[in-house]
DNA sequence: CGGCCTTTTGAGGCTACTCAAAGCCGGTGG
DNA sequence: CCACCGGCTTTGAGTAGCCTCAAAAGGCCG
């Protein structure tokens, strides 16, 4: 809920375009020292492509855990990816109902939709202490023309976007509230293990509130802390304040339908 | 239910790559003469463009309604667009649960994901007869490098299906049944409006079962067919076996809580 | 006319929701 | 150091929305 301290003027509610961080944005990693060249669910780039990348890096940011990234409906200047943490992308009815839509590990690519369109239908908070690298959204399609490789892991990136919320949306139009949260558990730990997030006994420490399960899987939050806890009497899942570890995988997966994709060594940027 | 009669091996259902349509494709439709050049939702591609497209196009296949274009977990040689027509997009779990991901109109491109992995992990039904364009799916990448503007316009329309899968999974994860049913009526009006597809009374003529309904919304079959009577009932949404008109659209948009996007000329190979 | 698929309607039951309140934990201030 | 407060979790009780089972009615085609 608080708001980031290095935006100028995050505070203003309008529609208007804001300069997000304008001057604060200093450079801390180098591309070429990315920390996220070393993860082994991730596809290292060439040198000549980190060169690319540099140069269009306008800098990174940190931001704490709770800060607003972006909010629903405001234009943005600016194109991110996850250098570090974790985030979850939402969407707010007008009544107050809100769907959290995906989450965001290092890697991803935060506001591709706001490239196109002039405002995102979204917003953006940071669940844990994060560092987002910061590109000029203008710039990215000068990106896309020439550096094509880039442009073709960015369409790679959209499609597998894509493909999680095809998953979302099977656990929500098919699954039972039992299902949908073993699904999200080993869900959540794929991702995190495919970032070189997770502890080697499966477990993630990720400080998400039940009413954020709850959002994101469209139950109650009364119903799904009585999940969870029925999920942990069978020994299923073990989600506590916290930390989040699912002892046996593969028994979580077939009691959830889940099949899991084979890490696949994905683009970033 | 039935199978294309193009394919010369669609009924095998091993998982090895099949030769979809191999010499039975022909180009029926130049793409300077593309009848999707005239509609008033979609951006008109310049000459320039239109020479690049017909490069890669391998021709167009017609299939009739009920077939099987893509299924799920198969290889694919082929990447397509629809030129005509309406399809549904669908993923089945292995005890038979069914989810409908997402409707695909003229201009939307199937199978996307699939050239980036090996396979595609959903199935494509025509739910009219409809005529597709074929390219080749290693083609794709060089498209994507040698004109870049299409490129771009591949990454924003991978993009813009992630924004309706985004909206689809806000419907159910949050939305009552009747908004459910409500919010598609309005959804699919809306890409029937921007493709040239609606009637001028804001109504669309789409053979749709009850049951494909229902598997779309995360519903019952009955439940389902409850809700759309009740909705007639109160004159929101008239949608009858093979046709579905909706009277008021903002008042049912209003209802559902959905905001529409505004009309937004996209892009379409 | 008979068979199959789809739609419609009835009846009863379960899953998940709402309302409500108590326990927990960390932070703050007297 | 302890009392208090706000946010999160946990548990109870009653309800409602949606589901399943079941069967009849309508439409299309051979």
């Amino acid at each position: 809920m608080t708001k980031i301290d290095f935006s100028a003027d995050a505070a203003d509610q309008t529609s208007t375009p804001v300069r997000e961080w304008g001057s604060k944005v200093k450079s801390t990693v180098a591309c070429k020292d990315c920390p996220l060249q070393e993860c082994s669910g991730l596809r290292a780039h060439t040198p000549e492509e980190l060169a690319y990348i540099q140069e269009y890096k306008q800098g990174d940011i940190a931001a704490e855990r709770g800060s607003i990234i972006l909010e629903q409906g405001k234009k943005t200047h600016h194109l991110h990816s996850v250098l570090e943490g974790v985030l979850i992308r939402y969407r707010t009815l007008e009544d107050g109902r809100r769907q959290i839509v995906n989450f965001m590990f290092p890697g991803d690519l935060i506001g591709l939709q706001g490239a196109f369109d002039d405002a995102v239908m979204h917003s953006v908070e940071a669940l844990l202490d994060v560092r987002l690298c910061v590109f000029e959204r203008g710039d990215f399609k000068a990106l896309i023309k020439s550096h094509t490789d880039l442009g073709y892991d960015l369409t790679w990136l959209a499609a597998k976007e894509e493909t999680a919320l095809e998953e979302h949306l099977v656990a929500l139009g098919q699954r039972s509230a039992k299902e949908r949260v073993a699904y999200l558990a080993v869900w959540l730990i794929d991702r995190a293990l495919d970032t070189c997030m997770a502890g080697d006994d499966n477990s993630l420490d990720l400080p998400i509130t039940q009413a954020q399960i709850a959002d994101m899987l469209g139950l109650s939050l009364v119903h799904t802390n009585r999940t969870l806890r029925s999920l942990e009497r069978e020994g299923l899942i073990v989600w506590k304040p916290g930390n989040l570890r699912v002892p046996d995988v593969d028994a979580a997966c077939d009691y959830a339908q889940y099949q899991r994709a084979g890490t696949n060594n994905r683009p970033f940027i």
